[in-house]
RNA sequence: GCCCUCAUCGUCUAGCGGCCUAGGACGCCGCCCUUUCAAGGCGGUAGCACGGGUUCGAAUCCCGUUGGGGGCACCA
């Protein structure tokens, strides 16, 4: 990779299930990457013991393989920054903060939780930041040894230096930070491991990172970074501050921040609802961020060949599962039928299908699958589509039958059985002349005389259309479903 | 409380001083097609938060107000 060109990160936690905000995060900075021709940098920011799990990190890569994103340094493929899991880098941030201690930039902290809690209440009540005060920026020998003897174990402090602060956000343009509302922070704890406070623009340095792009929820911490930046400049650990864009949030129903915590926000669920990955993903990219002005379904490629984090606008996106269906659906009208055939495997199986694994039969699915193609939203609508053609018995649906079977139903039933027997069954239009002339005989329209026979054979009033499916399920399991059907009727 | 940030149809957005009588999409409504439901086609509904400036001219620039969101951790 030439020198000078684009290195884009990529760095959750390992905390819980992966969530779409952090899935249009990660869209970004690929994109981003794919479309300078840069690199793209994964990182496991896994420094907080207590919430981390080897389970999330897993889950993680498993998701981003499943979108797609494919990275060009990072966990199992590693890199020359490697490794590239900040539990294994312990040392070098230990390292670096001894650094900054030695330099000045950095102090032992003996402040207790409940003291810095009792002065930043003061601070409010008075009108004043909150921030901490910088009580132990000097500490006298003798406070030290009593703060010792006390038993106070130290964090470790970044020094803010006195001096407002400006940088020119990717997204927002020109921001500015004045000293006093950016107060000193803590980026070792008292155990001797490192915060993200460090270890964040510590990797970056090291991995040599040129575009920040991040949720705007670290907006307010920029300042700071900027200036650990410039201490890590002074120490000849970082070349230069990268740039910074802060991506809008990607907010839940009501007003309100998708949180990890939000169902609607997991990425399992919509992978369990059978959306696509390049629908889910085409939906996410017009979260703060357009092609152009009248196109919205477009491909990953078109994406990448278009993305410009200059371009993404700032305000913040509610996330729409209408629309994210809607598009979802395009995309599955893209597939070939070959293509949704298979990815509708998943579905087609236990957990999912109701029905015995030897019930299933490749042959009736490879043809009803073309029907089922225009009218799913999300692939998992697929199973109660053709369970008719699977279940030994069509499934009962209460207000399928009542909403069907009416006054003169099972009359109908059986003019429709007999027209059907000598019907041919090699052709959907033969069954379909079969059931118009019962109706005829009854008079009733197509419409309203195919109603009985749909909900006998599948259970259900709405379905795939009804003559292919009839031709597909056969003559005899056919008629002996109508026959059930007049039996219950007539009982 | 202090600081930061955001502001175009219900929602996602186009718009970066005249192409705007504000365009597209989802949703919703209606019509067509029709074998149910969809899909598809056609049409409709609905918006520049408010108030001041700047300018010949403002959705676009500036200021303020209001409203929303975030930060102020030994989380990330």
């Amino acid at each position: 990779m030439a020198n000078g060109s684009v290195r884009v990160r990529f760095c959750p936690s390992p905390t819980g299930n992966p969530h779409v905000g952090l899935v249009r995060t990660a869209l970004f900075n690929w994109a981003y990457a794919r479309h300078t021709g840069g690199t793209f940098v994964f990182r496991i920011e896994d420094t907080d013991a207590a919430r981390d799990s080897e389970e999330s990190y897993e889950q993680l890569l498993d998701s981003l393989r499943w979108l797609g994103f494919t990275w060009d340094e990072g966990p199992e493929i590693g890199g020359p920054h490697a490794p590239y899991r900040q539990s294994q880098r312990m040392e070098t941030y230990a390292e670096i903060a001894r650094k900054l201690q030695d330099a000045g930039h950095a102090y032992f902290c003996y402040c207790t939780a409940s003291e810095l809690e009792e002065r930043r209440d003061a601070a409010r009540a008075a009108g004043r930041p909150s921030g901490y005060d910088g009580k132990c920026r000097e500490v006298t020998p003798e406070q030290k040894a009593q703060y010792e003897a006390e038993g106070r174990e130290p964090i470790v402090r970044f020094r803010m230096p006195d001096e407002t602060i400006t940088f020119t956000d990717l997204v927002r343009g020109e921001l500015t930070f004045t000293p006093e509302n950016v107060p000193d922070y803590g980026i070792v704890r008292a155990n001797g491991a490192p915060l993200y406070t460090l270890v964040n623009p510590v990797d970056d340095a090291l991995m040599e990172i040129t575009h920040v792009l991040r949720g705007e929820d670290l907006l307010s911490s920029t300042p700071r970074q900027i200036a650990l930046y410039k201490a890590l400049i002074e120490l000849g650990v970082a070349k230069e501050i990268p740039s910074f864009g802060h991506l809008p949030y990607v907010m839940g129903e009501g007003n309100k921040k998708l949180s990890k915590r939000d169902p609607q926000s997991s990425l399992n669920l919509y992978r369990e609802r059978g959306f696509l990955p390049e629908g889910l993903l085409n939906y996410l990219s017009l979260l703060g961020w357009s092609l152009s002005a009248d196109k919205d379904i477009f491909t990953i490629e078109e994406m990448v060949a278009a993305f410009d984090v200059a371009d993404v606008n700032p305000n913040p996106a509610r996330f729409d599962l209408k629309k994210a269906e809607a598009i979802n659906a395009d995309h599955i009208r893209m597939l070939s039928v070959s293509d949704f055939t298979e990815r509708c495997a998943p579905w087609l199986k236990a957990p999912f299908a109701p029905w015995a694994p030897e019930d299933f039969d490749e042959a009736k699915w490879q043809a009803v699958a073309p029907h089922a193609q225009t009218r799913l939203k999300v692939l998992s609508e697929i199973t109660d589509n053709v369970d008719f053609l699977f279940l030994p018995e069509p499934v009962e649906d209460e207000a399928s039958w009542a909403k069907a079977m009416k006054e003169g139903s099972d009359a109908l039933l059986r003019t429709a059985k007999e027209k059907l027997e000598a019907a041919d069954w090699t052709s959907a239009e033969s069954l379909k002349e079969a059931v118009l002339a019962a109706g005829e005989a009854h008079g009733l329209k197509l419409g309203k005389a195919q109603a009985p026979v749909r909900v006998a054979v599948t259970g259900r009033t709405v379905g795939l259309p009804l003559f292919e499916s009839l031709e597909i399920l056969g003559k005899e399991k056919t008629l002996a479903r109508i026959d059930a059907a007049l039996a219950k009727l007539t009982a």
